[in-house]
DNA sequence: TTTTATAGTTAGGCTTGCTTAAATTTATTT
DNA sequence: AAATAAATTTAAGCAAGCCTAACTATAAAA
């Protein structure tokens, strides 16, 4: 099996999933940038193998065997991605596209090398858990988007998304990073930004910002 | 360009040319493993890109193009192999094949980066000069293959030959390694095996084991 | 110099992963 | 329920990179 597409493919399933574990064939085209017919042609081939379960023109779900790989894939890209940021001192925003340059090449004796130097660590440099090497997927924290933190109230940074480099770029530049202390001061109603405070300075960001940094609340 | 392949093809062209700079076809497809007509087949390719002169029947040599090609190729190669030995904590024997697992992927920011960390290093773990970013090659210490080396020389260990994984493992475990101390303190004609010490051990090498281990002698 | 061996090329074919265009199925409106 | 829209699949085709078998050129040996 020549992996790449595959594994493209398996780790775009698992991570654009719904919630019931279907994917439409039409987001998997639309993540990877491909026709919808290379998604058929790919899911024959997916089903085949036996990584996923396939009807014609029903959903898609992973079977065991596929959960384990695409599983496995994610892993990887989550132990590079904290490599890159803690040993190699690579920026948060840059970290999500080197990896997926890297995800598929090392060994599986190079991963479990930089997992240990990591300390068997449970979550990668946006907060994302990183499955260990049983499977098993380390706990989040219960956390909210920020946007939902009312007035006067505190949140630590748990997570967030990392849907774009611009927006990753644009947060560590104004301090904000895993486990930092922001308090919202204000609330604006007319177009949801929120002013907030973080390391002693007061910030205005908006709606779309807050809506993707996910921040546990602290009960004083 | 998709370029996995042509990379290897490269890479191997820069490798094992002849001194005169000119490489046989055949010596390509037995490196690669690959049959004859696939070489001729990318030969064609590469000619049509402009990184290798090629003529039907004639010999194969580097453009312009191809050696800065190639030789960023070899640095980005032989970084990895430094980096995974020194950061990682990678073994002699392990780096190579790792290496080439990932020459191909990493951004020209990481190979950099990487670089820095390792302070613009000139010699990969098996004393192979690693081309800088300019293009310029560091200079070798003049060395002789240890099996010259006479009886009573001592010599420093500046480089070794990384054709095979199971005599980097075991030169390793006999306690050779870079910079290392040798004292040739007998040759056997009859099978040109020699007994040397190093770290206070006496040891009993092979011709063979002999041929590819290369020292700087020393002048008392 | 002729024969023979070796090296290199051509021809035809295969798989993978993609494309566009057309056809079909399913979902949504009216 | 019929019409329309959206999603999916099929069909045909392409480039890359490989293969084997047959052929041709060059080099080496007799």
């Amino acid at each position: 099996m020549q992996n790449i597409s595959k594994e493209d493919y398996l780790s775009t399933i698992y991570k654009y999933r719904d919630s019931d574990g279907t994917i439409k064939a039409n987001k998997i085209a639309d993540k990877l940038s491909i026709s919808n017919a290379a998604v058929t042609d790919m899911l024959k081939k997916l089903a085949k193998v036996g990584y996923i379960n396939y009807e014609k023109y029903k959903g898609i779900n992973l079977t065991d065997n596929g959960e384990e790989y695409a599983k496995n894939m994610v892993r990887r890209h989550r132990i590079w991605e904290l490599f890159l940021h803690q040993v190699v001192g690579m920026p948060w925003d840059k970290v999500h596209d080197e990896a997926n340059l890297l995800e598929h090449s090392a060994s599986d004796e190079l991963i479990s090398r930089m997992e240990e130097m990591l300390d068997f660590p449970e979550f990668d440099p946006h907060g994302d858990p990183i499955p260990a090497k049983d499977g098993s997927i380390p706990k989040q924290k219960k956390s909210i988007p920020l946007i939902k933190l009312q007035k006067d109230k505190t949140g630590i940074v748990t997570r967030v998304n990392d849907f774009d480099n611009n927006f990753l770029k644009y947060i560590s530049k104004i301090g904000i990073d895993l486990n930092k202390k922001i308090i919202v001061k204000d609330v604006f109603d007319f177009d949801k930004s929120m002013l907030i405070e973080i390391e002693n300075k007061e910030i205005n960001i908006s709606s779309m910002i807050a809506a993707n940094i996910f921040v546990e609340e602290k009960l004083k």
